[in-house]
RNA sequence: GCCGAUGUAGCUCAGCUGGCUAGAGCAGCUGAUUUGUAAUCAGCAGGUCGUGGGUUCGAGUCCCUCCAUCGGCUCCA
């Protein structure tokens, strides 16, 4: 007798082994008809697999991520097969599922693929698609599978299969098809109804530069052609917010290549925008004991030298500036530790007076790759919301909890909700590529680990995304292609005190090294403002928006009392203006509803006779007439932060 | 830096297979209009068709170079 608990509990009893489907079917005739993978004591089955023994079984829909990843992965498959049709002698390395859709990894040998061929791969694969093919993974031992692999004469599914042990190693056949592949199939493929090729890029074998470059094919799939016209119109929609566009449309910021590439040049808009960011971060810096600093845009050599940075990015930075003197050089600051360092070795300090937080809006200059470029997110010149916190080890845990929750203030009050916590550590496969002692690092992300298990925030970790000084923590958010970018980050650091022989007098009158603290909120100021385009469709919170409200009379007859309005509402810091032109109210009102301006004072004839205005919020809601000081309590309470 | 795509007015775009002085809408300027909740009307101005080269009787259109932008890869102190 098998027994099978289902995810609610419930348990099934068979008296003979059963197919994943046939259970699906005991349950519901509508589940057979939409499992499309499923999970059996934590493995990844197919809805062909027989279970013949107890255990806990799910079913996947494409409901699921874990469907859709089934979905996506078969369909790599059938992207795979149609490939190989159309360019003979292609070499297929990896194809898998990813957030949205699948990619395939070929060499093309001689082939060359542009987008022009998208058509016929699409339609090869519909075809494929309809001749509902099954998805047969089958076990193979290392010995027939390099066999077939030298015979097809593919060296990227050798080197995969030499990494895998005998005994674990399976194919997957559908129609005449066969891959390399660890399985998590859908059934068949006729639930495949619609596909489209997305786009080509180059990719390096094993993320690798110093390997090949292969040609990384990227598709999406549906079991439903309505759900492929939906996710395109959703990414032209998602277009629209690109903070690129809105920057530009809100005159916010602009970029000249005269000026070089990836240096941003912020309008007088978008200086409000920044202002207003820092200010609400210094007030909340002074109250969480910070003291401001100011450190210049350049450094001489040999404090980067001393910092390590030197050797890790000197040939990558900006070059030298050269002086008269000889031999004399400085770098473009590409960071602001080492100037803090500096500072904090400007005075003796005592246990007492630790910790020490010391904050800068530091603007840095880093020589990113042509190629990585991207409007704000990633740009060669960028101001850090930067501070670091020199303290004794005993502090490190509060200090860095502070900081996690000065962070989580900053994301609130931006209403960015939807962040994820990353701890990236060292890759211990390429230990050479980071600075200090292993013991110090041990520490480091000991004491990151157990601050945000604390904080209870959830988290997943990184290898090898560490900084090559320390571990960190990453607050990442999301753009509106759903790419993921790294704001707010917080990093322990035992290296650069000792680089730069850092030291307190403790209790016993002894030399002590101090452990320091690096952070940055929101990141950089940059990218922060990038992200919250984005994230707001240019609607920003109403106590950063640079205009709050906009006065549309009707008539230049109401001229006056709107001028009167105006004073009032600037008496109150409240910031806005009139639109004075000649163009009709429906005009104006458009005209507002472009730049996002929330709040609308329409103001005619009845108002200016009864001393009232009346109000239109951005969006159109009405909130019909009032006086002014009721806006301004409209207004006060919702800036509240 | 690498792979692929794109580049026409401030913005969004049209310009078919090469053929007369390169078009439209919006924005801008000028004038008229003084308006009640998402575009008032008219006129004017605006472009070395990303750059440099080539093919051709003739290039926005075809080819090459470079530059920039977009999507990825790699990188991200």
């Amino acid at each position: 007798m098998i027994n099978i608990t289902l995810k609610d509990g419930s348990v099934k009893q068979y008296s003979e082994e059963a197919s994943v489907i046939s259970i699906a079917k005991d349950i519901s005739e509508g589940l057979a008809r939409n499992v499309i993978s499923a999970n059996f004591n934590n493995k990844v089955v197919e809805v062909n697999s027989m279970i013949n023994e107890d255990g806990k079984l799910e079913f996947y829909t494409w409901d699921n991520d874990e469907g859709k990843n089934a979905f996506w992965h078969s369909s790599s498959h059938v992207m795979a097969q149609s490939i190989k049709e159309l360019f003979p002698g292609v070499k297929l390395t990896i194809g898998p599922a990813i957030n949205s859709g699948f990619y395939y990894d070929v060499d093309l040998g001689s082939h060359k693929i542009s987008e022009s061929d998208f058509d016929k791969i699409e339609s090869r694969m519909l075809e494929i698609c309809r001749e509902k093919h099954d998805f047969n993974l089958r076990p193979v031992s290392k010995k027939e599978a390099i066999k077939f692999y030298k015979e097809e004469d593919n060296d990227y599914k050798l080197e995969l299969i030499n990494d895998l042990k005998d005994g674990e190693i399976t194919f997957c056949d559908h129609s005449n098809f066969t891959d390399l592949c660890k399985g998590g199939h859908i059934p068949n493929t006729s639930i495949i109804k619609a596909v489209k090729i997305l786009n080509i890029s180059g990719a390096f074998w094993r993320a690798d530069q110093n390997n090949k470059q292969l040609t990384r094919i990227y598709g999406i799939s549906f079991p439903k052609q309505k759900l492929l016209k939906e996710y395109l119109s959703n990414i032209e929609q998602a277009k629209l917010r690109d903070h690129r566009k809105i920057g530009k449309y809100l005159k916010l910021f602009s970029f000249s290549s005269k000026v070089g590439l990836g240096l941003p040049l912020w309008l007088p808009k978008g200086v409000e925008l920044r202002d207003r960011l820092e200010g609400f971060l210094k007030k909340a810096q002074k109250k969480a004991g910070y003291q401001m600093v100011i450190t210049p845009h350049i450094g001489n050599k040999e404090l980067y030298v001393t910092s390590g940075h030197y050797e890790k990015y000197g040939d990558d930075s900006f070059q030298p500036i050269k002086t008269p003197k000889e031999n004399e050089e400085f770098y473009l600051k590409p960071m602001n530790c080492p100037h803090h360092c500096e500072i904090y070795n400007a005075n003796k300090f005592s246990y007492k007076d630790l910790p020490v937080r010391y904050a800068e809006f530091g603007t840095v200059y880093r020589y990113e790759q042509s190629g990585e470029l991207h409007g704000l997110t990633r740009v060669r010149g960028f101001t850090q919301d930067d501070a670091h916190i020199f303290c004794t080890e005993d502090q490190l845990d509060s200090e860095f909890k502070n900081v996690i929750d000065l962070t989580l203030h900053v994301f609130k009050s931006l209403g960015l909700d939807d962040y994820s916590a990353q701890i990236s550590i060292r890759d211990p496969k390429n230990m050479d590529k980071y600075i200090g002692d292993v013991k110090a690092w041990a520490k480091s992300e000991k004491a990151i680990i157990k601050a945000v298990k604390d904080k209870g925030l959830k988290y997943k970790i990184e290898e090898g995304e560490a900084a090559f000084y320390g571990p960190k923590l990453d607050f990442m958010v999301k753009d509106a292609l759903g790419r993921e970018w790294q704001l707010g980050t917080i990093q322990v650091d035992y290296n650069l005190p000792d680089r730069f022989n850092l030291t307190y007098i403790d209790k016993n009158n002894d030399s002590k090294r101090p452990v320091m603290i690096h952070r940055a909120p929101f990141g950089s100021l940059e990218r922060f403002i990038a992200i919250l385009l984005e994230n707001t469709a240019g609607n920003l919170p109403l106590w950063l928006t640079p205009n709050q409200f906009i006065i549309l009379p009707i008539s230049e007859k109401h001229e006056k009392y709107c001028e009167n309005v105006l004073n009032l509402l600037e008496n109150d810091e409240i910031r806005g203006l009139i639109d004075n032109r000649s163009e009709t109210i429906g005009r104006k009102i458009r005209d507002a509803e472009l730049e996002k301006i929330p709040f609308m004072l329409i103001i005619g004839e009845q108002e200016s006779n009864q001393n009232l205005i009346s109000l239109r919020s951005h969006g159109g809601e009405d909130y019909g007439k009032m006086k002014v000081e009721d806006f301004v309590k409209i207004i006060k309470d919702k800036t509240k932060i």
